[in-house]
DNA sequence: AGGGTTCTTTTCCGTCGTCAATAAAAGAAC
DNA sequence: GTTCTTTTATTGACGACGGAAAAGAACCCT
């Protein structure tokens, strides 16, 4: 139950205690902090702090850094804590239908490099080989930067099991039962955490993102299919099967289109790319190429077409406030692609959360973020930086 | 932020510590057990078990206890521990829209009384003055059972803080942030946990019920209202802003009838207990007076009535289904006076479910359990002991 | 230079949990 | 009936972790 399939022998984080994880990850989310700030917002006394704090510095994960800009009025300045970016690296790679981004960050998990590398089969050999091309790639410009890459993340749609580091099934890809972070780590040598797509994405919200700080709250993505991340007592909610988050198959309309699951009226048989590409076809009588022609012909005005963008508004809504109606979270972010048609979205989905959120649900605080792929290949680094870190035997 | 509003000075648990409270949890929770079955259930060393259970065995808490029965053929049998019922009392108490339950428990959670109490007004000041008067007689009959009463815990409907031991905004009530701890503390003179009913009786499924051993499970409530109690990462919802587990304001239809929410084709509008009745007296012509003669009728097999049941386990079912597909829970456990036309409902409901679960997220099994009203009311001394034994400073 | 303020560290101590050894309570074997 | 085996429970030594309090450090201001 190692969330992180590890290689032969690899550099490990020099405490192995709840606490630590805490307090590294709090630096490495609420930037520089003094340690008096990180003894409050963890909970801990300050000297737990400095004692937490001391063995990370000495390992170089953590240095200290006085802050000449914020000096107080009063009182000595703080010395703040910061993560060391430049003392470790790691990759993250985020796997797609056509293509795989891989990106390599540091130990903040800002983004060093990122690559693209396209796909032409789906089958788990292929995208292997396009893991390790990338990662080949990555770890040749990560010789450069002189420091050591400690994982790899790999986010992949579909029913993933983190804790086995095995994809039990994607649709998407077509894989049933792959052991992709044994078959990771014996191509790359390194330290693999695989883990569901959106989740990583999540992940990467909560550390860096809209999600910061808050305990409850829910990503939703919009592109060829609609995903949902959730976040619930400041976990990843993963699901007692793996499976979570299937807003894509929620029903908002008993009596809609037909979805590839089998089901009428789901939120993706209406919003999803494939299913707005084909309405505005139908509507419209013209053939479309892909989604941007779609975008093309709605925002030109073509009759029907915007009309289709707003039904898949509207049931992008349907889905979000049934979320917020479930679960409560304190915001909604929503990204992916289909943001790119968020004008014609937007006020209808606004216009169905308010309606149908129930009550005090619809304090949830519903904004968009347009976040490209490379976000949700970050985190994936995201990821296999929390395996690294995390204390579990 | 204490659960309890504490009156003066009272009886408190002897250990603080999340361990201590974990163990008694679980011998509460899976029966008498051996303290080494203690120590791999919850993690610890069967030498830390043993110190945990000494304080609690001294302070009548727990005791010791052979089991002649399941003696193993070899080795040392086992001396199993269990909670001593009688060392203490709580009471729970529901507040529905016409009468209040009560239950006295042991420290066992074991209904030891039950009360009802019809309420004629809503108002705050008359639901107080039925749960005094419940309480006191409850109280008076715990006299002869010579345990002291520790806690008392109060289950409404509608959005509770139960932190702050207020009713935020009870809709059923017509209640808005009524103090309820504090107001129950200074009329009964016990230490007062306040929660929204549902996650009460979630409470009480998770530690007696179908939840038992689950960290992933829902409960569903047909009734009146139709309710949801979701067990996410082993912890009940409460949500970011008190609400959560609104599967009654989730839209099934969006051209169904108009629900008191507002909207159209909530689970709520089509199956609620109103909904129904309503229904079934526009299919029919005839004049109901209440969900009992409504269910005799269809049972009869006047045409129309039936389907009207149909369709409300249908919209059952696909609430199920949106919280499968959401939360991916091991478990759904469906209750409430509405189960009394189970028979009606049942294969809708599982229909429905199973071609709306995706993927793995129709693994989930779904069960009925008919539980009384007491039950709830226990859910509520649930609570009340949950707050009694809870580690927070 | 001294006082005020705030951050950090030190020192000491208590608590809690593990480890390893021991005790205890049986039945089985001879 | 003694001894062995097996399993459970307890003990005591030990170590790690976190808190409290006090001292130290760094800065500003007067």
């Amino acid at each position: 139950m190692r969330p992180t399939h590890p290689p032969s022998r690899a550099e490990t984080f020099p405490v192995n205690t709840p606490a630590a994880a805490q307090v590294f990850t709090t630096v490495l989310t609420q930037g520089p902090l003094a340690r008096l700030e990180v003894a409050r917002r963890v909970g801990l006394s300050p000297a737990a702090v400095t004692k937490a704090v001391r063995p990370l510095i000495e390992a170089g994960y953590l240095m200290e850094d006085v802050d000449e800009e914020s000096r107080p009025a009063l009182g000595r300045p703080a010395n703040l804590v910061r993560v060391d970016g430049g003392r470790a690296l790691f990759v993250g790679v985020k796997v797609t239908g056509d293509e795989v981004i891989g990106v390599l960050t540091d130990l903040c998990c800002r983004i060093r490099v990122a690559r693209h590398v396209p796909l032409a089969d789906r089958a788990p050999k292929a995208v292997l080989a396009s893991i390790a091309e990338l990662v080949h790639d990555l770890l040749a410009a990560a010789d450069g930067l002189r420091a050591p890459v400690l994982g790899l993340g790999v986010a992949v749609s579909g029913d993933v099991d983190r804790g086995e580091g095995t994809v039990r099934y994607s649709p998407f890809l077509d894989w049933r039962d792959v052991p992709l972070a044994e078959l990771a780590t014996t191509i790359t040598g390194l330290p693999v955490t695989v883990d569901n797509d959106v989740r990583a994405l999540t992940v990467a919200e909560q550390w860096f993102g809209a999600g910061a700080g808050l305990s409850d709250f829910a990503v939703v993505t919009v592109g060829a299919g609609i995903g949902c991340g959730l976040v619930v007592h400041g976990r990843v909610v993963a699901g007692a099967h793996g499976v979570a988050g299937e807003i894509g198959h929620v029903t908002v309309d008993p009596g809609g289109p037909l979805c590839h699951c089998g089901n009428r009226g789901c939120v993706e048989a209406i919003a999803g790319e494939a299913a707005v590409v084909r309405q505005i076809q139908e509507a419209t009588g013209v053939q479309l190429a892909d989604a941007a022609q779609a975008l093309a012909m709605a925002r030109e005005g073509v009759p029907g077409a915007r009309e289709v963008y707003a039904r898949a508004g509207e049931a992008i809504g349907r889905g979000i406030a049934t979320v917020a109606n479930l679960l409560g979270p304190e915001r909604v972010i929503i990204s992916g692609e289909g943001l790119a048609a968020y004008d014609l979205f937007a006020e209808h989905i606004r216009a169905v959360f308010t309606a149908a959120a129930f009550g005090s649900a619809a304090q949830c605080d519903v904004q968009t973020r347009p976040l490209p792929f490379e976000e949700w290949a970050r985190g994936a680094a995201a990821t296999a930086i929390q395996s690294f870190v995390r204390a579990d035997s």
